[in-house]
DNA sequence: GTGGTCTAGACCACT
DNA sequence: GTGGTCTAGACCACG
């Protein structure tokens, strides 16, 4: 699996790095039950720290997204269980701040439903996806 | 037009007051060339520092929402121009983190284009948007 | 407020410090909405490194006990809801472990109610606890 | 008697045996004086490594729970001596943590008595447990 | 070998 | 001034 870090981007690189990870799932190419490299073993490819590696494994971990024992971390198996109501409420929140940077930038609804379909169509490259439109 | 901040929240004032600014603009609420209040004022109204202000308002107009000249700031004529190819591509990236999250969550798409419509619907309480599905 | 922190301990630091925090929250030493010490002066005055109090401050923030803005954190208005079903399940495995030693180790009920009496009566010195007996 | 390791746990699983087997002894599914199942044999039927067994087994033994000579580790005989006041201090700490939890969240005595009760009740199923309220 | 914890010191963003 | 992030290096617990 690829990790493409920018390390002069704004956002953090632990976040950056939980993206990366979360996007590997969803393609399939982390596959469900199957063990992540090291913190030591990752930070030294991509080149950065140990410790921003391990903030990213962790976070990934309080998200349900990631388990963690003695032997390290590992791809956590999908809740069928609706997802949280607090989680809901955040892509509500990021939803409605891109309609309106959308809306204000005069973007068509047509745009956005194509960007949709051809962001969905790389992640659904190697498995199905969820969210199907 | 109400502006609500949360000084209890982790997201920076100036980033909650951009955010509102852009939804007041969107709903139609402040119209196009309308003069903002001056950062004082605002300031004053809404409790904050009077650099967090004039800092929203220098971001927004370094975005080309906002114009600036010696009375203060207003609302700028939206460009028919095709939008930056910068701001086309944070989009992107921002909805291609919301679709990973969903699909990581199992969000199915009716719920999306449900949440969509609803926004969009609170969004074109006075003014027709510029995204329609 | 008096922190104590065994450096000597096997239980991390952080923990000691949350506990000591939710202790003088719970003893109304803390009230609601009061800020607390910087990390940096807090980890001067203890002794221990800024990041440890940071780690301390930020998983009390986590559980919903502390918030936090730009300008540091403070304690968090107690939530009236019925607390959440993952806390009163840790609560009750806790709760399982000292019950088990305490049966093993052939420690009578008086002795345990009488604990919980004096940890109690410690606990509500100035003000009301929400567990009363 | 039925062993549960999670595996995929956080916690040790030398710690989750200690546990298992106390609670093994408090339920009277392991008698005073009888043999426990050797290291290799135990750590074969749960899958785990014989050091873990081995870890577990001589922690019990030097609380005083199990005992050990060449035919392996039995049961220990229940002191009727008082316990040890480090044992007593250490549960003291324990209990001093679950009430400043409950407190927090605002979980009312009659809650935690009846938890207590229900757990004690399970315990209690085969034997008199030690802990009457 | 794995992650957990702690320390130390640096630079940045926000107000 | 505040916390956020990142780096670097150390020791410990677990298996």
């Amino acid at each position: 699996m690829i990790i493409a870090i920018d390390v002069g981007s704004s956002t953090p690189i632990y976040t950056q790095l939980m993206y990366q990870l979360k996007k590997g799932i969803v393609k399939g190419e982390l596959k469900q039950g199957e063990s992540l490299p090291s913190v030591r073993a990752l930070a030294g490819d991509i080149g950065v720290n140990m410790h921003t590696v391990n903030k990213a494994y962790n976070l990934l971990a309080e998200e349900g997204i990631l388990q963690k024992n003695q032997k390290g971390f590992f791809v956590h198996a999908p809740e069928s269980e609706s997802p949280d109501t607090q989680i809901q409420q955040q892509l509500k929140e990021k939803l409605e701040e891109i309609l309106i940077d959308a809306s204000i930038h005069q973007i068509r609804a047509e745009t956005l439903t194509q960007w949709t379909a051809d962001i969905l169509k790389e992640l659904k490259g190697e498995k199905d996806s969820h969210v199907d439109l």
